[in-house]
DNA sequence: CAGTTATTTCAGTAATCTCTGAAAATTCAG
DNA sequence: CTGAATTTTCAGAGATTACTGAAATAACTG
């Protein structure tokens, strides 16, 4: 597969969005482009491979895919017969979705969670710190539920967490059923059989 | 508030550690920095204020502040008998988590949607190609399934969404229940218009 | 208006990030 | 071992992005 003639141009454009993309979510631009054209191959490639195809050199596909092993995003493989290591993506998008969102949250979320729990364990001086130190709570109190929360879903299998996304407007039904289930007796109890709320905008 | 003096410390590596944040986001660091700064203030501050506290040029927080308004994540406000413009970041975390994923998905999210499924409307050329297509395919509907999945969960109500959040390893059991009620007869119908439900707060 | 204060723009500089080619290191075959 | 094939490293060049100060613009005041 070589540049110009083999591509066919809608894959060439699927590399370079991703290219794109990958700037703007703080990756570098010949990894997304990397990461691309591998998820879209049928067949593992090698380096030489990915650094023609790419035009980019053949230190910086190195480069690129030590990176995105440490992302674990991408596969080593050897074929016999052959000394040189080929690369694959890994063909479950579910799987990809989920491996980046641990990958990042080990290395940015965690760090986060962390220096605010610091913050937190001072005794603030004076009213603005007080403030401060409120709103940071509430920040680690949001990260930490949206934390717990992708946690639970990534415990689940592939499909049953598609299906609950798939379960679209039916959640406030499900969170009846909750209620019934869980709660009942104790907490929101009550229920006057109204039919709430929410579907109302946001409270902004 | 200036610089050295009156920021204490962990407000400072607040702020910095925003700044880095940013950075490894794709966001300015100045941009996060003038942003946490924002957050965690107890009341509105006018670019000079800000300038002065980060030690950073009064242009660099007019820019920033431009994009953060851009971003809509940030919100202008007169003094009553004073002509500068103050800023002030609104105060409910959920709400700004709300805006932040918003805007991402108009900007990146749908231009990317947009690709694939111009890229699945061709015929493909070749195994290769077919291959590389059903590849797009399957992460365009990935992409479509958690963002309309994101809209149902953005429409609640914010103690809603945090409810539904906190119902962490519950999920399994309501699927269960949830295919007992939908799978069967028809889709949900059943569901005797029962109350509903947030009133209970979260379960955290 | 004229003057004052506040904000934005922008060209140039500074800082950062990316990429390359050459050299070094590693791996393997014979 | 020796030498060929392959991969990695890294210093510097190149490109991009961020930041600043100065100048322009805009918004108000008396």
């Amino acid at each position: 597969m070589t540049l110009q003639d083999q591509l066919p141009s809608l894959n060439r454009e699927f590399i370079a969005h991703f290219g794109e993309m990958g700037s703007k979510w703080g990756i570098n631009r010949t990894v997304g482009q990397i990461y691309a054209l591998l998820y879209i191959s049928r067949q593992a490639l090698n380096a030489d491979e990915i650094a023609e195809t790419l035009a980019v050199s053949r230190s910086n596909v190195s480069m690129g895919l030590k990176e995105l092993q440490a992302w674990r995003l991408v596969r080593l493989r050897h074929q016999p017969g052959d000394r040189r290591e080929y690369f694959e993506a890994p063909d479950d998008v579910w799987e990809i979705f989920r491996v980046l969102a641990e990958e990042r949250r080990r290395r940015e979320i965690e760090p986060t969670l962390s220096m605010l729990r610091t913050a937190l364990l001072e005794t603030p001086q004076g009213e603005a710190e007080r403030h401060a130190q409120q709103r940071m709570r509430e920040m680690h109190d949001l990260i930490d539920r949206l934390m717990s929360w992708f946690d639970d879903v990534q415990k689940l299998a592939p499909e049953t967490a598609l299906q609950l996304m798939g379960m679209g407007s039916t959640v406030t039904k499900v969170l009846e059923l909750k209620d019934r289930l869980t709660g009942r007796g104790s907490r929101a109890a009550s229920a006057p059989p109204k039919n709430p709320n929410n579907d109302g905008r946001n409270a902004a």
